[in-house]
DNA sequence: TAGTAAAGTTAAGCATACTTAAATTATTTA
DNA sequence: TAAATAATTTAAGTATGCTTAACTTTACTA
């Protein structure tokens, strides 16, 4: 049984193999879960003994199958969850990642698939995050491209945000950023990584955590 | 903090004093948590030294405010969440309960006050136990009696059941009873303490444990 | 390629929440 | 009231999931 822990444990690997590739580091899994190294050794081998992952030692964690499925099992619990929250609810965008983090473990899949049903089967979650749906397949495949690498002079659409800091949501609500957003990138100052963006008409100086974590798509029109 | 062993022994003991009186014995919380003796006597002692109960060795438990506090917020959310799954997902009333216990643990208070709006401040879940408010004030007062006590020739109507058991809650909804029912006593049979009642106009037999976890109020009728 | 720094693992220990088995206290009952 | 019985507590041990400190392996650098 995968308890509380191993259920956060391997929906961080899934996410970090995601970002980083194959196999994911014990520090980069210990910095991500603010847990020490020590920890990451310990579980990685109770994981791996239950086939939830491959742990080599010195070499890192590679997710398998097994371990997959309960992560996309707990994605889909949370992201449901924060759409819930913010559609049905009234919660800021900013306030619901908190709550689903607690509420995505001690959800059966009978409650998260009449939730989902309730919902209409929604594609993506107020962050834009893809909502697997019930057999773990994603409803929409996401093509974007993070803001720091966009283009200068380009008009693009708002596809996505990284939902953890309640604080960084809170500030992009403020200046009218929101998912599917159109803006434009106007300049790049690269003493600071930061980039200067049009948001109905007017313009504002993004700082470089903020460009790391708003993701973009280039608009058609 | 009260952990999540320590909420569901509160709460626990919060109700069985309701029913057995001020001081609750190890083996009776013991029965009811289906956790050793041993269990009770030693988290007796951590809530204790946490001052939400008042403990004796030998002499049993008794809730303090403190303690109390704790219990009627976790049967808040509990309830609350029985009556939004009912009403708002669709569920049987016997299949609430399960969830309810899980999702009372991981619920802030932000979240169930907006349930609890979403569902206009009810003031009983779905059993027909009472919804405490934000305060921790009951919003009805509950005055009914156990049909086991019931006499007979009266008519009477479901003000309440337990909720524990599923497959009794199934077998209530088959036989039509239902909270506000309207059921009159036909007869009381003492060799088995069961009891023949009259439900839109045809006669059951319903067992000892039945009317043990059937609550009635008389009809004004 | 040896030496050092960084990354990762192991060992020992702690808190929580249980268990079984032994010891203790309370309650019956003869 | 003394023995038997029942209820309760204490002791010792287990699993989970962490910690710090010590040790080992790998990577980098001169
Ligand atoms: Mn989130
Ligand atoms: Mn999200
Ligand atoms: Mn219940
Ligand atoms: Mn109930």
């Amino acid at each position: 049984m995968a308890t509380i822990s191993k259920e956060n444990y391997l929906k961080a690997i899934y996410l970090l193999t995601r970002e980083n590739g194959n196999r994911i580091s014990t520090s980069v899994l210990a910095n991500d879960l603010c847990v020490t190294n020590a920890a990451i050794s310990d579980m990685a081998n109770k994981l791996s003994k239950q086939g939830f992952v491959e742990y080599k030692k010195y070499k890192g964690i590679k997710i398998l199958s097994k371990g997959k499925k309960i992560a996309v099992d707990i994605l889909r619990k949370h992201r449901i969850w924060e759409l819930f929250l913010v559609e049905t609810l009234g919660y800021d965008w900013g306030d619901v990642h908190l709550e689903a983090e607690k509420l995505e473990h001690c959800t059966t899949n009978n409650l998260i698939d009449r939730i989902d049903e309730y919902l209409n089967f929604p594609a993506a979650d107020p962050h834009g995050a893809p909502i697997p749906n019930k057999e773990g397949n994603y409803r929409i495949q996401t093509d974007d491209t993070i803001m720091s690498e966009c283009e200068i002079g380009k008009n693009y659409t708002v596809t996505r945000v990284n939902d953890r800091n309640s604080d960084l949501m809170n500030y992009l609500s403020q200046i009218k950023i929101s998912l599917n957003k159109e803006i434009k990138i106007i300049d790049k100052l690269n003493f600071d990584n930061s980039i200067i963006v049009e948001i109905d008409g007017i313009n504002h100086s993004l700082s470089e955590i903020l460009v790391n974590n708003i993701y973009l798509k280039e608009s058609k029109k």
